[in-house]
DNA sequence: GTTAGCACTCGATGCTGTTGAGTGCTAACA
DNA sequence: TGTTAGCACTCAACAGCATCGAGTGCTAAC
């Protein structure tokens, strides 16, 4: 059986008012919809054909039917309309973002606010991958007896700091003259090639070898972390609680867990780059406590370089169009913003 | 009517079970428990004495009692007992609080990390009050043409750093040099004085006065603000969803959106400072949403001064005694981490 | 003062019948 | 041949009702 224009047609409306209700969708319903001129009957027999082809699932026999993840698929990949924002939106969720902070995390975070207040579902935004930047200044700073912060500002503004000790009776300006030692050596690399930057630099080593090694191992230790738990950033964890597939507080509790999982939801949300926009639906995202969960993502980038992720988890039946007309707008508003200082 | 010890003490047990159970209790259960050697209708006749004096409340006529918010009130004040940690559990929360990085934000994430694994509740912390702390150095980095970011560090290692703008044309080597003599003048300071500092700085300034007087204001609003959102720190926000008091999803979807106004947590966590412990007993702590929370309260110190408050939200029928002590222990175990830098 | 006994209350539980949204099938229609 | 009206059927949701049992308050006896 092949689908013909007239199932795309049912298929579609089905879809859009089970986004939007949450119900399982009945002949009737679809039958009174403007653009749809058949009888209920006529839709039954579709319905039934649907169903058959695995694209609606029944509850049980007296419901209507509601779609399934495989009519999801096929919805977002080809039955969709997109929506364009209007412009009164955009300017709103521009002002939000601009308004604050100047500082990454800063931006990060209140990107998430924006994103989780404009499409009513959870948010996720990943922090600039580290290797993907450039490196404009290292700085020690005396903090007490043999220690000392070093603080890393890249091109993004964003600041990487860690508490290293220093060899007794550093001064001040010795931790300065290292840092313009450091800076020299490192501007412009990406954090990346600190390592034989920093070969080199120990091999004419007029600095204290002990120093110039912790210091390095910090950045190493760093880079390959791949960042700590604030470079996951949440937003609007509640609002899935909103959602009748939500009302059990188990499933709440579940979901609530895996939001506070840093480490899962950066595995969630990388994606192979190749593509502007990442849909997963259901269980192709793996983890059973994001079953009845869609996740939306885009990228954003810093520089030249496609840098971090910014995402939407929501239910299956989320408003796919506008989630992804708002993960677009918000991608390149924040590649914009983060990528001011260069 | 007074209360005589036999009411005590049948008061005792039924706030013990009740706390355990979140059951109404009844007069036998009371009765059978060791300790009490009482039949169940004379434990039935101290319940109605017990009722009416507003300790015990009925939610209806065939269900057992419930303390009332006054009963837990004496209860805390007088009924119970403290009980020891293991020295066990000791250890393992000191572990995991050393463990872990020596940022400042760090400690304090884990810290509330180890507090709500402790507890099974919801913890809170609240920064170090920045007017509490004295500034160790000043720094300027640049970061962009006009632009520098500051970085703060004070004795509690904590470090705030903002971006603020810088004339044209200036260089690492004299950003360096202001930095000196910013730190010259602010060492040791406390972040209040840093007004008159300034003042004196300004006076005789040898230096860019627009440069001066832009970083004074940034440290100045850094001051007023009281911290910005990453001050207040949440951990295990789901461990609420656990009790049967938020089996409900609205109420759970209302304590949710409580924990995510960083201003309205802050308020809920200040106290008078003048006890080791503060307890709000439901509507004590005068928003109806946490009407059925009870929020208990520490402070850790940094350096000499009280700095900040660590405090945990959870069920008005919450383990009291527990809470307390592990409270206590992290309080202590909090300072001591973050007066490490003195 | 304490307790056994007993009638009483009332939420929880489970059973039953009814309702209504929705289906699938068949036969009539264009 | 595709479409639709009609109709019997299904089944979750809901309301009504009886039952059960945990727990109470009262009284009388110890």
């Amino acid at each position: 059986m092949q689908l013909d224009e007239r199932k795309y047609l049912i298929l579609q409306a089905i879809i859009d008012d089970y986004i939007l209700t949450a119900m399982p969708v009945g002949s009737r319903t679809i039958s009174r919809k403007s653009g749809v001129g058949y009888s209920p009957a006529t839709i039954r027999n579709e319905m039934s054909d649907l169903e058959e082809l695995g694209y609606l699932d029944q509850p049980h026999t007296s419901a209507g039917r509601v779609p399934s993840n495989k009519a999801y698929r096929l919805y977002v990949d080809h039955l969709m309309k997109t929506v364009k924002l209007t412009n009164d939106e955009r300017e709103r969720m521009q002002d939000h973002l601009a308004a604050k902070s100047k500082q990454v995390e800063g931006v990060i975070r209140s990107a998430a606010g924006v994103l989780s207040d404009a499409t009513k579902y959870t948010s996720v935004i990943v922090a600039p991958k580290l290797s993907t930047l450039r490196i404009k200044h290292v700085q020690l700073v005396p903090v007490a007896e043999r220690m000392a912060l070093m603080v890393i500002v890249t091109n993004a503004g964003i600041v990487k700091d860690a508490v290293i000790s220093v060899p007794e009776g550093m001064t001040a300006d010795e931790l300065y003259a290292v840092s313009r030692t450091l800076t020299e050596k490192l501007a412009d690399k990406p954090l990346e090639a600190v390592r034989q930057a920093f070969a080199e630099l120990l091999r004419n080593a007029e600095y204290n070898r002990k120093l110039l090694g912790e210091t390095l191992q910090v950045i190493e230790k760093r880079l390959e972390a791949g960042g700590d738990a604030s470079d996951v950033i949440v937003g609007g964890p509640a609002n899935m609680l909103e959602y009748p597939e939500y009302s059990d507080v188990s499933k709440a509790r579940n979901f609530l867990a895996v939001l506070e999982s840093k480490d899962t939801l950066r595995k969630l949300l990388s994606r192979d780059g190749s593509m502007e926009i990442s849909i997963r639906i259901g269980p192709e995202n793996q983890l059973p406590a994001l079953n009845d969960c869609s996740i939306v993502t885009a990228s954003y980038r810093v520089g030249d370089h496609s840098s971090g992720t910014l995402g939407i988890i929501g239910p299956t039946r989320m408003n796919y169009n506008r989630v992804i007309s708002v993960l677009e707008f918000m991608g390149r508003a924040l590649s914009d913003v983060l990528s001011e200082y260069r």
